[in-house]
DNA sequence: AGCAATTTCCGTAGCCTATACGAGAATAGC
DNA sequence: GCTATTCTCGTATAGGCTACGGAAATTGCT
């Protein structure tokens, strides 16, 4: 996983990326003096989350990004202030994709439902994006596309008639877990598709663990579950399996909290 | 973060290494021949530890360790065959740290306890080891310390009396959950020790996002809680709450299947 | 038309990674 | 001392990000 370390460009600057096509405060430019660009940030943008959906993040370089554009590398420093802001902006980017009803727009009627849209909305999104999996969220791009599913996520959670502090701390909660498990899942689906290798495959592979180094005194309950199918055959299923208890059994915790 | 692809030597070789302490399921070296080393893995995994944790991953890099050992970087290659098992034997190593009790050893008696120990056990881990965060899981090192955590995890699941399978889903949606979160809180304390920069204040750099381009319409529930002192002061309080509320209701919801 | 101002384009170079290769140094047994 | 074996590590290659500075393009003014 990347790690953005955040802090290189002024927050002014980034932040002006992000929200670039949302509200022009200052008029733009003013001017139109000049050379005429040959791209412009959307397009860099968009060239970067395609090569890292494709080849992998590591695919997305300067070089690589600048190569499918038919630039030079150098180039894309003109839109961009680096390679960390390019990055956040391809995150905020594909958080937005999400479809997310907007306050006052029509949404499921349910408060599970609100959030089951949420998980299958970001399980989709991680689907689609699974670099996203490896890129830090702490101090994430405060962007329009986290912006809107965090307040989307709110809302669904505001149902709940707890207190303000803790419906943001609920909220928090579950996206911590539709977030991790989500990305989980599609770092393991990417992996098969990159490697070629099936995650039994890869178990197969270490299968001189059990043969060898694996103690069953030491790890009486795996024996055990492993001896009753508790693994069952595909660790596919498994992971979704887990998922969507994990998911489950928390709103149910929470939900119990309504009275 | 950084991304381990997990394919590059041999199974095999990757093994033993990470279960070099545990079985000699080989009599080891046969001969004396040759020089004699100046380092052992040990030495090396450790270095590349202190490194992580003091300052950051990109440190650990293979002429960081092999500066901090005092030898020239191309000697490690004689310890580890490449930066990825390297990697992998920090983490199994950290993992181990834990001081969870084995199978026969006494145990917090009721299983709220037993998780809530592992669950501070791991959160101790990621608090010392915050590289750990940005390291993926899938397909992880599957060494003795993981495979020990594992065991205690599913040993305080089994007293549910769920069926083995559900048994093992539980474990995982528990451990998707605190090894998510735990390794967030790290990294975002991490983040303050190395950039010096609280989140508080990481916040008031982005002051410019409320007052430019921020819209209250689009994002009335954000702005109910704001308005209601909903977020509190501190936000690493508000993560550490947020942290305990999850794990609570997750285990509300695991229990209450127990009947 | 010519020139200045301005902006974009991008080659070069510096410093960082990981690691393949192969020469040299150290050790054991004969 | 000789040889086999093992460890050590300098050099070189290939790739990453990006500071710098000059070339190219475009507008507007004279």
């Amino acid at each position: 996983m990347a790690v953005r370390h955040s802090g290189g460009g002024s927050a002014d600057r980034t932040l002006a990326l992000l929200w670039r096509n949302h509200k022009q405060a200052e008029p733009s430019r003013p001017t139109k003096l000049g050379r005429r660009p040959t791209l412009d940030l959307d397009k860099v943008v968009d060239a970067g989350i395609a090569l890292a959906d494709e080849r992998g993040l590591a695919a997305a370089s300067m070089s690589g990004v600048a190569k499918a554009l038919g630039v030079g590398t150098m180039t894309l420093y003109t839109y961009v202030p680096s390679k960390e802001e390019l990055l956040d902006l391809m995150v905020d980017q594909v958080l937005a994709e999400r479809d997310l009803p907007a306050p006052g727009e029509p949404r499921p009627t349910g408060w599970r439902d609100q959030i089951n849209l949420y998980s299958e909305q970001t399980r989709a999104m991680f689907h689609r994006h699974p670099w996203l999996a490896s890129i830090s969220t702490i101090r994430p791009p405060v962007g329009p596309g986290m912006l809107a599913a965090r307040e989307y996520l709110l809302s669904a959670c505001a149902v709940l008639g707890l207190s303000p502090r803790q419906t943001n701390t609920a909220a928090l909660a579950i996206t911590t877990y539709i977030d991790s498990a989500a990305g989980l899942e599609a770092e393991s689906d990417q992996l098969e598709r990159q490697t070629g290798q099936s995650h039994d495959a890869w178990w197969t592979e270490r299968w001189d663990l059990w043969e060898t180094y694996f103690d069953q005194d030491r790890h009486p309950t795996m024996t055990a579950i492993w001896n009753a199918n508790g693994y069952g055959d595909g660790t596919r299923e498994a992971a979704d399996e887990s998922y969507r208890f994990g998911l489950d059994r928390l709103l149910d915790g929470i939900e119990a909290l309504k009275r």
